[in-house]
DNA sequence: ACAATTTCGGAAAAGGTTTTCTTTGATCGT
DNA sequence: ACGATCAAAGAAAACCTTTTCCGAAATTGT
C-alpha cells in the first residue's frame, strides 16, 4: 500500500464538473445556468453564451440520474433475454438499440439463462433502476409466463417470444406466411409434389409453418401428403436423413423441400447432392431463417425465408416508446416474413430476389 | 382527446412508492426507515421489523437513480460495441453479463457499428449516466483509436479488440498459443506435412497463429513450407479452393490441413471428400473457433482451437471491478485457448478431447 | 434519587438538476 | 417624474436516498 500518491482504494478519480461548477464560472445562479444550457427561461444572450462557454470549458455532462430523479423518466429500458442471447436475438437487439438511441434512450441489458430466480433478481435490479419499459425475449418454442411487473405499472413487450399476460404486448414473426411465400413460389416454378421437413412439433412455428403449407397446398389444389411432412430436429442430419426417408421410396419422392430452417436444408441440400439429384434441377430446396452462413455457404445458395428480424426489432423499439408515451397497445403482433430467392430453387435466370407479402 | 380517465399524454403509471411513504406507514421518519432497511444505524429490532414490514405491503424498492447519486456510483457499466454485435461478441458479453450481474452491476448496451460519430453519441450518453467503467469490443482486425474519455477519468477495458492507448487493459485471446495447440497435437498424432489454410494477412489473428504454426514445426524439426500457407477469405468456398490448390500436386500434398477457422475447415474437409480423401485417415483437420453449428455439423465433426470467448468475457468482468474498486491494470493480455478433439484429426479411440496449455 | 452513560430515533445536509416563484432593476406610458 | 409593466436573474423547493450529527429517553452506577 501506499505506493503512488492516490488513496490506494476506491476509484478517486476527478470528480465531473457540476452545474454548480458552471453557474460558478460564468458568475450566475445554478438556476439561470440551467436555463441557458436547456435553452429554457427567459435570458439574455450574452447569459446564455457565457454559460454555454463555462460549460464547454469544464467539459460539463449533465448528470442524467440526477435528472431523471427529477423527471422520474430514467431514459432507459430493460431487456431481459430468458434463454442466452442466440443467434436470432442479435438482429432483435441492434435494430431495437439504433431505434431506441435515436430517442436518448439506453438499454439495460439482462440475461437469466432460463432461470427464474435470476430473472427475478434481474427484474428487481431494473426495477430499481426505474426502467421506462421492458422488453423480454426468449426462446420461441414456449409461451413463457408473464412477467411479474408489480401494479401494471410499466410497459412491457414480448419480442420473439409469447406471453400469456393479456396486457403484454407480443411482437412476432408471421411464420404463416412466411410459409406460405416458401410454398407459393415453390409451385409458382413448377413443383407439384413439396415436402416439408421441419423441427420438433412442440415449438409453435413448426404448427404456424406446417399450416401455411398445408393452406397454401390447398389453395393451390395440391394434396398434401402425410408422408411428406417430417418432424425432427433442427439439425444438418436431420435434414440428411430426412431427404433419405423421402427419396427411399421413388413413388412418393418430391420434387421440391420446404426447410424448417436453412440448417435443416443445407442438409438436405447435401444429401440430395450425394443421392445423384441436381438442386434445383430434380428437386427444389428452400429454407427458413437466411441465415447467411448457412443460405450462402450451401451448393448451391439457399432461397430462404427471411423473418426481418431487424424490421422486428425496430417495430419493437418504436411500440415501446409508443407505450412510454401513454399509448395502451396490446395483443400479439405478426410482422411478415420475405422470401429471399437464390439458385436452390430458382428457375434458371432468377437470383437472389425479394419478394414480400402482407400480414397474412 | 379526453377518452378515457387517464389524461392521455404520457406515462402517467403509479408512482412508485418512495421510502417517505415506508416511513410514515412504519410511524418513523425517513432517516430510521432508511436505517432499518439498510440494517445500518442503531434501531431496535422491533423498529426494523415494522419498517420492513411496511416496505414489503407497499412493494417499496429503493431507487437506484437517488442512491446513486449519493454514493456517487452508479453501479452500470457500458460496453460499447464498434462493429455490430457479432458471433464472437456473444459468449464474451454473456459471460461479462453473469460477471458483473453478480456483482450488482448492470450494463448499457451500446453499438455504434463503426460510426465515429454514433460512438461520439453513445459515449457521451454513457458519459451523462455516469457509468463506473466502460468496456469496448470491435472488430479485432484493426487496433482502433482508443476512446476518448475525458480527464482519464474512467476504467476502460477493450476486450477481444486491441487500442493504441498504452494506458488501456486489453483483452484477446492467445492465438498463437491457440495454433500452437493445434499443430502440436497434429504433429503427436503422427502427421508431418501441416499445411495451414487461413484469412486476409490483415488481421492480427492470422498473423500470429500463423507464426504459432511456423515456431512449432521448427521446435519440431519440420519444414514450413511456403506453398502450405494460404491466405483467403473466412468463407467455406475458400476452403474448398484451398484444397484444390494444395492437392494439386500429389508431390506437396499435405497430411494434415490446420484451418484459420471453423468455416474454411469445413468447406476444405468437404473437399477432401469430394476428392476421395478421408478425414482424418488420409488428411486431418482442425479448425479454428470451435463453432458448434460448424464444427459438429462437418462430416466427421471437426477438431477446433476454442478461445474461451466465455472465460475471456468473465476475466473482463473481473478485472473491471478490479478497476472500478481501484486498481490500475493495463497492457495487453492474452488469454489461453483449449483444443477440442474431434474424429476429424483424432488417431481412432480419441474424441472430444479438451486439452489446453499455459500462456505461451 | 441524581449524574453519567447508553440506546434509540429524528432532523438535516448532501448529492445534481429542473422548475416555479420572487425579486431586482430597467423600461414604458402618460 | 411616477406608478405600471416587463425582462432578467436569483432563491428555493422538489426529486429520493443515505448519513452524520443531536436530542431525548431510558438505563446504569453509586
Amino acid at each position: 500500500m501506499g505506493s503512488g500518491e492516490d488513496s490506494g482504494v476506491g476509484a478517486d478519480y476527478p470528480q465531473r464538473a457540476t452545474i454548480r461548477d458552471v453557474a460558478a464560472r460564468a458568475g450566475v445562479s445554478i438556476g439561470t445556468a440551467s436555463k441557458a444550457l436547456n435553452a429554457s427561461g427567459s435570458l439574455r444572450q450574452e447569459t446564455r453564451d457565457r454559460v454555454v462557454a463555462a460549460a464547454n470549458e469544464l467539459g460539463f455532462r449533465p448528470n442524467a440520474m440526477a435528472q431523471s430523479l427529477h423527471r422520474s423518466r430514467s431514459m432507459t429500458v430493460g431487456v431481459l433475454t430468458t434463454d442466452s442471447f442466440g443467434r436470432f436475438i442479435f438482429p432483435i437487439l441492434e435494430a431495437l438499440e439504433e431505434t431506441l438511441a435515436g430517442h436518448g434512450i439506453a438499454i439495460f441489458m439482462c440475461n437469466a439463462t432460463d432461470d427464474p430466480e435470476r430473472e427475478q433478481q434481474h427484474l428487481d435490479q431494473l426495477l430499481g433502476k426505474r426502467i421506462d419499459g421492458l422488453l423480454v425475449t426468449a426462446r420461441r418454442m414456449d409461451r413463457r409466463p408473464a412477467i411479474a411487473v408489480p401494479g401494471k405499472s410499466m410497459p412491457v413487450i414480448y419480442v420473439f417470444s409469447q406471453s400469456d399476460d393479456p396486457d403484454a404486448l407480443c411482437l412476432l414473426p408471421d411464420d404463416h406466411g412466411g410459409a406460405v411465400l416458401a410454398v407459393e413460389h415453390l409451385i409458382a416454378t413448377g413443383r407439384r409434389r413439396i415436402a416439408h421437413i421441419t423441427g420438433p412439433a412442440e415449438f409453435e412455428a413448426v404448427t404456424l409453418r406446417h399450416q401455411g403449407y398445408v393452406d397454401t397446398l390447398a389453395r393451390a389444389g395440391l394434396p398434401a401428403l402425410p408422408e411428406h411432412y417430417l418432424n425432427g430436429l433442427w439439425s444438418e442430419a436431420w435434414g440428411r436423413e430426412a431427404v433419405d426417408q423421402l427419396f427411399a421410396d421413388a413413388a412418393t419422392a418430391p420434387d421440391a423441400l420446404f426447410c424448417g430452417n436453412d440448417q435443416i436444408a443445407r442438409g438436405a441440400s447435401d444429401a440430395l447432392r450425394e443421392r445423384g439429384l441436381t438442386v434445383p434441377q430434380d428437386v427444389a430446396v428452400v429454407g427458413f431463417d437466411n441465415w447467411d452462413v448457412m443460405a450462402l455457404a450451401a451448393r448451391p445458395p439457399l432461397s430462404s425465408v427471411d423473418m426481418n428480424l431487424h424490421r422486428l426489432g425496430r417495430a419493437a423499439g418504436e411500440r415501446l416508446i409508443a407505450m412510454i408515451g401513454g399509448e395502451r397497445i396490446r395483443g400479439v403482433e405478426r410482422l411478415p416474413c420475405s422470401l429471399v430467392v437464390r439458385p436452390s430453387s430458382a428457375p434458371a435466370g432468377h437470383t437472389d430476389t425479394t419478394q414480400q407479402n402482407q400480414n397474412s
